[in-house]
DNA sequence: AATCGCGCCTGACGGC
DNA sequence: TGCCGTCAGGCGCGAT
């Protein structure tokens, strides 16, 4: 499901229900995520009470005085909080179950999620250390993507979807992006200029809101806590348009692959 | 240092 | 009905 928009609408459904609650117990059915699931998890989670929940880029950050959990959803994992007694599912992986009987529940088909458990400041994680800022801070401007792709030959699609220049984004809402900026996705992210990253940044952190204010987006299989989709799909100018119209311009939209990524993009607006 | 391609998995879908 | 190839929202890793 998610990119970043998807994550906090992840978060800002469960925050309510299991903040202050404390962990009574922690069912792991299958620790072959992306990672092997530690079993200390089990042992030391159990007791705890989640003071904090975070986001940083598409990771969410549970804190306990004694640990964080650090949660990433992959491609298809989703939680949903539910009774401690639902019946079990198909791919429902792990549960972290409360004091109060309710239950946090980790499903991920594919298995590309982690979960993680450390005794350290989260934030110097290996997989959290070295991230670039959040999109939507202040520390994300033009002059910081600027300065950052100076002598960069990659393309500036390949340079948003890398966590270490911008953390969060994904290939819907670079696609999305790089679309409404008016800039062509093959583009040697070097060769672009200030003020054209000026829009290039404006687009990301106005696309990245609107779509946290709509509950993300569904394309099969993301929910929001409550079981609605998100309702951003319908904002979604060219990706999954390939062969349709160009909104802006009625000329046909065009298909590439850029580092194994599926762009869609229009080729009479974006240069 | 930067870039490229691989692989981890399951499921949905279209063509035959 | 079933089989096969292709594609999918991520991302770290090793090779170059």
């Amino acid at each position: 499901m998610p990119e970043l928009p998807e994550v906090e609408t992840c978060l800002r459904g469960i925050k309510p229900l299991i903040l202050k609650q404390r962990v009574s117990q922690v069912i792991i059915r299958q620790a072959k995520l992306r990672w092997l699931v530690p079993s200390s998890l089990a042992q030391e989670l159990p007791g705890q009470i989640i003071t904090k929940l975070k986001r940083r880029a598409k990771y969410l950050l549970l804190h306990t005085s004694n640990g964080s959990l650090i949660i990433h959803l992959g491609m298809s994992a989703c939680i949903r909080i539910v009774s401690a007694n639902t019946p079990v599912q198909t791919h429902d992986h792990i549960d972290i179950v409360f004091a109060n009987q309710s239950c946090l529940r980790f499903t991920d088909p594919r298995r590309f999620g982690a979960v993680l458990w450390t005794h350290k400041p989260v934030y110097t994680h290996p997989l959290l250390i070295k991230l670039g800022p959040e999109p939507l801070s202040d520390e994300f401007s033009a002059d910081y993507l600027y300065q950052r792709t100076r002598k960069r030959k990659a393309t500036i699609k390949t340079l948003l979807l890398n966590s270490h220049i911008v953390a969060g984004i994904g290939n819907i809402y670079a696609t999305e992006a790089l679309f409404q900026a008016r800039i062509h996705p093959q583009r040697a992210a070097g060769n672009i200029a200030l003020p054209r990253y000026l829009r290039l940044v404006q687009s990301i952190k106005q696309i990245l809101t609107q779509a946290i204010q709509q509950g993300g987006t569904t394309l099969k299989d993301f929910y929001q806590a409550d079981g609605k989709p998100g309702y951003f799909r319908q904002h979604l100018q060219v990706y999954g348009r390939t062969g349709q119209a160009c909104p802006r311009c009625t000329q046909v939209l065009r298909k590439l692959v850029i580092t194994q990524r599926t762009t869609v993009y229009c080729a009479n607006c974006q240069h």
